[in-house]
DNA sequence: CTCTATTTTTTCGAGCCTCGAAAAAATACT
DNA sequence: AGTATTTTTTCGAGGCTCGAAAAAATAGAG
């Protein structure tokens, strides 16, 4: 079962916790590491002094303007942003995107695509993918050599191990190892994560008070995705990415839902369920394959003006995710949700439901409490939510790597 | 955030490493828990070197009766069953029941006693708790210094620091901290836990096998109850116990439910549901308090004669688990499922509806690899739990304590 | 009955790691 | 210029784990 401690784990875990904390704080001095960490000065000084070494952390004198203590001024750390980079990759529906990231997580380069991924095939898709990520290795002013890891996310399910996406809604095609694929064009470690799990991952980083232990994030889109973080850490399913929140059962039986099912709470809150009720057609009519946010806008303002089958079809949006949450709320206990998504936008029209919805389940008792913040934009929080967690992973594998770190392919120490 | 290991964390962790490596196996030698946990001989010699000199562990010649290997024979390391004791407590509707058990896991004293617990005032419920380990602690047969903790499930929900019941069928008191009131009364630290939480932990005690990393024990009983193993840890709320499974809203709006809401999955599936749909009373109707064992076996059997109301009871118990296991599905992944409590004992009743139900949902698509256990008994694997998460605590809090440790009222070595 | 092969367990010195205390460094204030 | 203050580094002490070798304990061979 769980291994035993070996000696030289402790060297490699307080690195890690190290460089962790100065990717948290900014520039931390070695004295608010050492309070953070809770280890001793002499070990953060020695452990700082072998990172700057090894060209992982800079020693960038802190902040001037905070210089009106009396003793020696505080050093700052910081993330030495040439040590490494990383690619965030993120597939959406007829959209794929990258960007490189440095070290410190600041973009130095990006490309943006528009595909139709609903009609390519299996090849063209990898092909695209590849083709992206070659053009941005290719790119002069990039050190190869530093690119330490690869992030692909993508609306779907992936598995558990982020290798591969087993289904997508963007796409007819099962089952294609990305990050397999990409490593071994590459030569470069890379993760397939879910779209929504990274923009949990992202929420945390952005606003660690709000969104830090227990939180929610739920995507409002043309389907409808979750990312789910309880005690600190993301939820995963067992074998997938999990957390398919728009595909819990609503009302058995119910409406025909774009997974082929009935009756998931997508089949009333995703996009095109908002809009086939809006169009007052039936529950069994087949899901559109796309509705463009200029109509879903369009859709909302007149929801807004009057109370016709626009609004009713917002209500019955808030309805079954009033209920989903309700159900998941008794699993889980309340906790704050980010509403993400073009049609956050439109939270105003469904959260009366919503909220009448949670009231009537177990999680209804602290209905009141529960605080729901929304966010248009998803792809800037995906990726960054991609990044970050490429960037923890060369964090931990490789600035301090160790007999636990068995990633096969990760180099060892790149500086 | 998380804290630095500090060097002496490390015999600590290595400490409790080898203690639950002995829990686990029985009568390892040291070689055998050197393989194990990874760690070289010469620390483990040393560990287990002092776990035996402080009467933690014993030696005891293991099984003479594969002697028959070339070398030195292996020296069997077990558990000192006087190195401490647990008591177990289980409250459940109308039942209380207590258990001494010593260090090694053994029973060595029990009392069982009927209580009228829908109408017992508060204080009348915490004195019989109270009274009955008074009673236990009073054995002249049990040295009370030896008792080192005291683990009590209840049926209902807990807060997450294990300290008090929150709310519970078996009583309309809310909000007893029982953990706090134990340890006020007899000194020894208490903790409150969930009883099917209880049950899991069990199951996964009993057969690790089966029952290993990820895994769901419902109580099928006149509540529904849920205890859920993910990633090999118990799965709780953010607040409470959580996996309130009978909780989550199976048809909205839809049958009265014994916490007063509708339409939750145990308004179908809980005892009394399944007994007002067998007398073809209305989903309006008012829960009975109790059914009993006797009543339900009998419905069960005319279930199983002839295709009438009480078969079609069965059956929408079968479907609202369905749907709703369908739904904890798509947010987990399929697991393997023990169905425990006297309604397991019908299963066969449940099982067709059931899956025909999961077929319908995003779980549906493992719906034949989905295996189901059944255990009609729930009381002996409520109090199985118990101890094994009390001995647990006393492995690692007492037996290996350190800085993490921060639990005030441990004594520190016992031996 | 003795000797050898084999396996388990203990012993011992080496190598790390962290820690606390003290020293060194770097600045503000007087 | 000197003193107080705060940060950072240095250094020896104490612990822990590890590998290698030694010791212990048995089965089988002659």
């Amino acid at each position: 079962m769980s291994v035993g401690i070996r000696h030289d784990d402790l060297r490699r875990r307080n690195r890690a916790m190290v460089i962790s904390a100065v990717r948290r704080a900014g520039q931390p001095s070695r004295t608010e590491i050492a309070a953070t960490t809770g280890l001793s000065h002499s070990t953060i000084s020695a452990i700082s002094s072998d990172l700057i070494q090894e060209g992982i952390l800079t020693e960038s004198k802190a902040s001037e303007t905070v210089s009106l203590k009396r003793g020696r001024p505080q050093v700052g750390l910081s993330l030495n942003p040439e040590a490494a980079a990383v690619l965030a990759v993120v597939l959406s529906l007829n959209f794929l995107s990258v960007a490189v990231i440095d070290y410190a997580g600041q973009v130095v380069a990006e490309e943006q695509r528009r595909l139709d991924t609903l009609t390519m095939s299996r090849d063209e898709l990898i092909d695209e993918c590849v083709a992206i990520v070659r053009r941005r290795l290719e790119d002069p002013d990039l050190d190869v050599q530093s690119v330490a890891r690869i992030a692909l996310a993508i609306q779907g399910i992936t598995d558990s191990h982020a290798r591969a996406m087993l289904w997508s809604p963007i796409t007819p095609q099962t089952n294609i190892a990305f990050a397999d694929i990409l490593e071994r064009e590459f030569g470069i470690p890379a993760i397939m994560e879910n779209d929504c799990n990274m923009m949990a991952v992202a929420l945390r980083w952005r606003d660690p008070d709000r969104y830090r232990d227990d939180f929610i994030a739920i995507l409002l889109s043309h389907g409808i995705g979750m990312g789910l973080v309880l005690k600190g850490e993301l939820f995963t399913g067992t074998h997938s990415s999990g957390g398919e929140f728009g595909h819990m059962i609503h009302r058995p039986g119910g409406a025909l839902c774009r997974c082929g099912r009935r009756g998931c709470v997508e089949a009333y809150a995703g996009n095109y369920a908002i809009w086939r009720n809006a169009r007052q057609l039936s529950e069994n009519a087949e899901p559109v394959a796309d509705v463009s946010d200029a109509e879903m806008r369009a859709l909302a303002a007149r929801a807004r003006q009057t109370d016709g089958p626009e609004r009713e079809a917002y209500r019955k949006a808030g309805e079954a995710l009033g209920f989903g949450l309700g159900s998941l709320f008794a699993l889980i206990d309340p906790a704050p949700v980010a509403m993400v998504g073009a049609s956050a936008a439109a939270f105003d029209l469904i959260e009366p439901a919503l909220r009448e919805a949670i009231a009537q389940t177990a999680g209804g008792q602290h209905s009141g409490s529960i605080s729901f913040d929304t966010e248009p934009n998803e792809l800037p929080l995906i990726r960054e939510g991609c990044a970050m967690r490429a960037l923890s992973f060369v964090d931990q594998e490789i600035f301090a790597p160790g007999a636990q770190g068995k990633s096969g392919t990760a180099r060892k120490h790149v500086a």
